[in-house]
DNA sequence: CCGATTTGATACCATATAGGTATCATAGCA
DNA sequence: TGCTATGATACCTATATGGTATCAAATCGG
């Protein structure tokens, strides 16, 4: 597969006629039928109706197109951000981030970041707690935001906030007829609904470890790939779902319960390599200690347990 | 560009080293380099510094590996799904929706119909009302859930509800002082944050319309890309912002007043073909009634006038 | 319904481009 | 300062891409 061989089918699909295809492109026609043969050679799938004129598109082929117009639109971002970054010498501060920092802080840190290095580009890639180690590692990013403690030497984790936790519960059944926290134990025998499916292991299991150290077997568990789907399904009385304080954000037609106990929390944290001597993280570290003395919304004492000096500085 | 050349620079980018990236490719070295020369003088930016052993990547290089990655990787979603769908002679339904539908009943719709249609494969595009139009002219989507009346022959526009608007305002501020409805005209002389900056038209210049139309002429006007940075800027008390109500779920750490007056709305329209006899849209037709027929809680008749019947059955 | 026209497929050739082999240049290390 | 590992260069071969000529079939006008 060639992105040549998408570029024309894209124009093919485009103005559904092989030859006038040919021509925006510069080339004659036979060439461009037999690449377009190629191309479904290769996917085993026909993309194109030539019985017809003018010619029509498979159910297949009108995806392949749409997905092709995609992939041509990311490659042309991907080859002006780098040209950007290369004649600019700009430098490249790569975040990686589990999807719940995007209620905590993340947003906040992002524009003061902005503000401080605007020479800066950043970049924000959404990845779970296990793939930021690695990613770290083959230095695809330089900080991770995540939310399991990692043993890698290589790698050094800091604890920003012990997150509370809480469950959200469908409205109108027995348990959200009150708003007191609730203990871990209260959960026994209830249809629970955890994320991210995968890869593991991951925030699915910090719960389901939390659970049975409560000894509160649920009566079914259900994987689903992300937080939005588990909302949504709690929003459809499927079952309960265990989320960081700050989730309840996404959705607002659930009922939020805090849970009792030391241990229902989930820690955020901030990871980098070892011996990385960037200025770039000392600026985050020390962006981070400003916004979290400035008491924001989220950080709220009833949701999150801190540990102070922050950073260890 | 090549899709080959982005693949090579994967592997270099991964051993760092071309003698070895070369035999996981298996092929010789020298063409290996050749290909990554060549790449380099087409992005006209070094990516590799060769100068050390083992080599490093650049800035630019680091960017352009991570963004390789997420291509290829995308490039063979693309080709799964296409000859999932070729050789399982699967349907596609293409659906298309402006970001704000996803907080009012597109996601129990697409619940719905993966029930109802389980042999269907649905694909969700996010696009703003004006490129609905287009894309479905040309088939690249079958359905669009969008917020403007078009003109268009080609295309059957039916307006679901006419959904109320409501003004985002820092928590904090005067105004937020206050939680009954608001008439537009109080917005005079408040700098107001508007989205989505491009394409236009679109939902930014109904907002506007609508604050002309009331001679109430904002102090600043800020265009930001899309709703949840508005409501962050709105957050970090940049400004006020309009948006539909069902939105308010996307951030609660800002307050929310009703917007007075008829015409203080934003429609929510489906969008489909003149002449498309597919099944699927009476289905999404059906489906979309029996939904509203059971009163969900983002339909509340304080924030949305409807008019029955819904489809004109 | 039939010939004219449009348009895509096929056959075959020319050429560009990728890959291979041999060899050279240089970074890193003892 | 040699030795080894490793990348670049030069040059050749093989493959694949594009062009030209021509055939075949869908569509359309009368």
């Amino acid at each position: 597969m060639d992105l040549r061989q998408l570029r024309y089918f894209v124009a093919v699909a485009r103005e559904r006629n092989f030859t006038r295809a040919a021509e925006t492109l510069h080339i004659a026609q036979p060439p461009l039928s037999r690449q377009i043969q190629l191309l479904e050679d290769e996917l085993g799938v026909p993309l194109i109706i030539r019985k017809t004129r003018p010619v029509r598109l498979t159910e297949a082929g009108r995806l392949f197109y749409e997905q092709s117009l995609q992939v041509l639109g990311r490659v042309e971002q991907m080859l002006a951000a780098t040209r950007r970054v290369g004649l600019n010498q700009n430098s490249v501060l790569s975040i990686g981030f589990v999807a719940s920092t995007l209620y905590g802080g993340l947003p906040s840190l992002v524009r003061k970041l902005r503000q401080h290095a605007p020479e800066l580009d950043i970049q924000l890639l959404e990845m779970v707690s296990v793939q930021q180690i690695p990613a770290l590692k083959e230095g695809r990013i330089d900080i991770g935001f995540g939310r399991l403690r990692n043993s890698d030497p290589n790698v050094i984790g800091t604890v920003l906030r012990e997150e509370r936790l809480v469950v959200a519960i469908p409205k109108g059944t027995s348990l959200a007829q009150d708003a007191s926290p609730l203990g871990v134990a209260a959960l026994a025998g209830q249809k629970v609904i955890v994320y991210p499916k995968e890869p593991r292991p991951g925030y699915a299991d910090h719960v389901l470890n939390l659970l049975h150290s409560h000894d509160a077997r649920p009566a079914e568990v259900q994987e689903v790939r992300e937080i939005q789907t588990a909302l949504g399904l709690v929003a459809a009385e499927a079952g309960l779902c265990i989320i960081p304080a700050s989730a309840r954000q996404i959705r607002s037609d659930v009922h939020y319960r805090l849970l009792d106990g030391k241990d229902a929390t989930s820690p955020v944290i901030l990871n980098h390599r070892v011996g990385d001597n960037s200025n770039y993280i000392d600026l985050v570290k020390q962006l981070i200690e400003e916004m979290y003395a400035e008491d924001p919304p989220w950080l709220d004492l009833e949701h999150n347990l801190l540990h102070r000096p922050l950073l260890g500085r």
